[in-house]
DNA sequence: TACAGTATAAACATAC
DNA sequence: AGTATGTTTATACTGT
């Protein structure tokens, strides 16, 4: 299971890094062949695409896990369908809904799952020593080993992840930490298999590609001495968990005949057992048989529960956190607070902490549990007109009301720097930004010392600064050229070194008329995206459709409708993919004249320089603007669709470059400037 | 329904 | 000839 799992996320990677080549010559008709232009993107697999991989192996960790415990927990009557359907969210999906902190989160507490299995193990093993192995010797201390090393490997990929979370990217990673990251990357492990680690029960061949998948170029069969680092952490080495007096025993007899809980799909569903039962009777021999009350069953059981508690407290926190996002999407930023009226979450209203009346209205509330949220709270507020929600807050129902009314002043609000290491998601993570090519691409030139970049500098900014787009070149080159050539925004100025492409900041503002809230275009767009993924069929995509499709806001719309927020879809989504957005850039490093020289006429919410307000978090700006600073136009092109200059909401310092040339090639996502919108 | 914005695909042209 | 770059057209999708 390890095996396969790692297997099919080094299957995918590699297929990112070496799409930009392989994917040159099958596509991109006439306009594209993208061979090798992508210097920093071929051949080698570089540190990041490995760290892709470990949050894409964690997130699948997660997801089992979750999943796992999800059929663990499972009521009597619970369909296939019921229980598939949590499978339809993919690791990358999870990465959109989750936060970095939440998926952090989620790895804190797999691992701390996992650890309490162990000092269960190790407790219960104290405590009756001599109790029955239920396993033969040689056999079980190499599961037990498997499964320390297991653990450890899970801290260590853990520690990784949070590091990359953290990292901003200032440190590269060297390329040997990224190898043995790759080692230490769990394969998807599910917990089924760490059941079967404390039960001791799996079969050879499991305990086989347990340590194959555990690495430790040893067979299983050679215990101690293959598994040198779980003697070095320290972790006693013991027989067999064993059990307690009580055995919450749910034996056949007293189960319904035609259904039980740990039967479904034909097999076992006791925790660690898979085996498989054509019918209830057999299935009732086999649990008599394989799961009776014994120390087994009884150190099982209770690891279960422990596990269930740690689902609960974790339900908790996110309800808690869910409540406080809630309350406060509930105000406007002016609006004096209505605070009175939480949104009420039928399945987790018990959990959720009402608490919300602490806090002081109008202002961002700290997350109480100890992750951080995502998005930034101050989005909310302008993201969702109170008055809206408000009327539907109250309704378990689906609220559905007109809403969705994007306030102007928006985009003047600030978007909460500490969500800047989002950046470093996108780089690593393979996930869409929410942005539009045209706006990354402006991003990119304006991002330049020069604020101006070759076609291949835009090409590798691309992929340097998306893990996104380190796959299926051919296509989305192809739409960068596209667009550079459809949007008379971008210029093409011949340069000594050739020809480089500049911004008209003029003509990039005209693209959007007044009132386009940028809602509609991040919401087209989005869900264009999800419904049509640059993928080419048949080219490596099949990975991606499992572990690399994301979230779209669709589905979080979705999502949303089935919790009876119907109300919030487009804000909601538009808020996801904002604060997505905001991520990109990191703290501005501005000098102060070109701050002032720099101000936009507008910010679209929807692009990458809305995040600026990093700079003038009051979102106040001048209208004065200077264009030629950006751009000297060569051509004038056909822009499909011009909108005259208009009294558009000044809002953001959009345009802030440096006005201090800087190596662009040594500049990377932690310079990154804030210029404006990305979608 | 029309429209605008966007993405994607592809054909074609040009320069090196 | 092959490739990179650039232009243009067509189509599909979304939200307004």
């Amino acid at each position: 299971m390890m095996v396969e799992s790692a297997s099919e996320t080094i299957r995918t990677t590699p297929s990112n890094q070496n799409g930009v080549s392989s994917l040159s010559s099958q596509s991109d008709g006439g306009g594209g062949r993208e061979g090798g232009s992508n210097g920093d993107t071929n051949g080698e697999i570089s540190p990041v695409d490995l760290l892709h991989l470990q949050q894409q192996q964690a997130l699948q960790a997660a997801r089992q896990f979750l999943l796992q415990q999800a059929s663990g927990l499972n009521s009597p009557g619970k369909s296939k369908s019921e229980m598939s359907a949590p499978q339809m969210i993919t690791p990358q999906q999870m990465q959109q809904i989750l936060s970095p902190p939440q998926l952090q989160a989620l790895l804190q507490q797999q691992q701390a799952l996992m650890l309490q299995q162990v000092q269960h193990t190790h407790t219960h093993t104290r405590t009756h020593p001599l109790l029955l192995d239920p396993v033969p010797g040689w056999h079980l201390s190499s599961k037990q080993l498997a499964f320390q090393q297991q653990l450890i490997q899970m801290q260590q990929l853990q520690q990784q992840h949070i590091l990359n979370l953290q990292r901003q990217g200032l440190v590269p990673l060297q390329p040997t930490a990224a190898m043995q990251s790759l080692q230490q990357a769990m394969c998807p492990s599910d917990l089924q298999q760490l059941w079967k680690e404390v039960s001791g029960v799996p079969s050879s061949e499991e305990a086989l590609k347990q340590a194959e998948g555990l690495d430790l170029s040893t067979n299983s069969s050679n215990s101690t001495s293959a598994f040198p680092k779980a003697a070095s952490a320290h972790i006693p080495l013991h027989s067999m968990p064993n059990g307690q007096s009580h055995t919450p025993k749910r034996d056949s007899h007293e189960e319904h005949a035609s259904s039980h809980p740990l039967y479904g799909h034909g097999e076992c569903k006791w925790p660690g057992c898979e085996a498989l039962c054509e019918d209830m009777g057999q299935f009732i021999k086999h649990l008599n048989n394989e799961h009776a009350l014994d120390d087994r069953s009884t150190a099982q059981c209770r690891v279960q529960m422990q596990v269930v508690q740690q689902l609960e407290i974790q339900l908790a926190k996110e309800s808690e956190r869910l409540q406080a996002m809630m309350t406060h999407l509930h105000m406007r930023p002016s609006e004096p607070k209505p605070f009175n009226q939480p949104l009420n979450l039928a399945s987790s209203g018990s959990l959720l902490k009402r608490d919300s009346e602490a806090y002081p209205e109008g202002l961002p509330h700290p997350p109480t549990s100890a992750a951080t949220p995502i998005t930034p709270l101050r989005q909310g507020p302008s993201v969702i007109s109170s008055s809206s929600l408000h009327t539907h807050s109250h309704s378990h129902t689906h609220a559905v009301g007109p809403i969705r009314r994007r306030n102007s002043d928006k985009y003047c609000t600030p978007i909460a720097s500490e969500l800047a290491q989002n950046c470093e998601f996108y780089k690593n993570a393979d996930v869409r930004p929410p942005f539009t090519y045209a706006s990354l691409i402006r991003h990119a030139i304006l991002e330049s010392p020069e604020r101006q970049l070759t076609l291949n500098e835009i090409y590798n900014w691309f992929t340097r600064k998306f893990a996104y787009f380190r796959r299926n070149t051919a296509t989305w080159k192809n739409a960068v050229r596209h667009n550079l050539s459809l949007h008379k925004c971008f210029v093409r100025v011949e340069n000594v070194k050739g020809a480089v492409w500049t911004v008209d900041e003029v003509e990039y503002q005209k693209r959007r008329p007044p009132k386009m809230t940028g809602e509609k275009n991040l919401l087209a767009y989005v869900n264009r995206c999800s419904l049509q993924p640059p993928e080419k069929p048949g080219i490596i995509t099949h990975t991606h459709t499992h572990t690399h499709s994301h979230l779209s806001p669709t589905l979080v719309k979705n999502m949303i409708s089935g919790l009876g927020f119907g109300s919030l879809n487009a804000s909601y989504q538009a808020a996801l993919a904002e604060s997505s957005l905001s991520l990109l850039n990191s703290p501005p490093l501005v000098t102060p004249t070109s701050a002032a020289s720099l101000n936009m006429l507008h910010v679209g919410h929807d692009d990458v320089s809305s995040t600026v307000e990093q700079v003038n978090s009051n979102g106040s700006c001048s209208p004065t603007l200077s264009p030629q600073q950006y751009s000297h136009p060569v051509h004038v092109k056909e822009e499909p669709t011009e909108l005259e200059e208009d009294s558009r909401p000044v809002s953001l310092l959009a345009g802030v470059t440096h006005s201090l040339p800087l190596p662009s090639d040594e500049r990377d996502l932690e310079e990154d400037l804030p210029t404006e919108e990305l979608e």
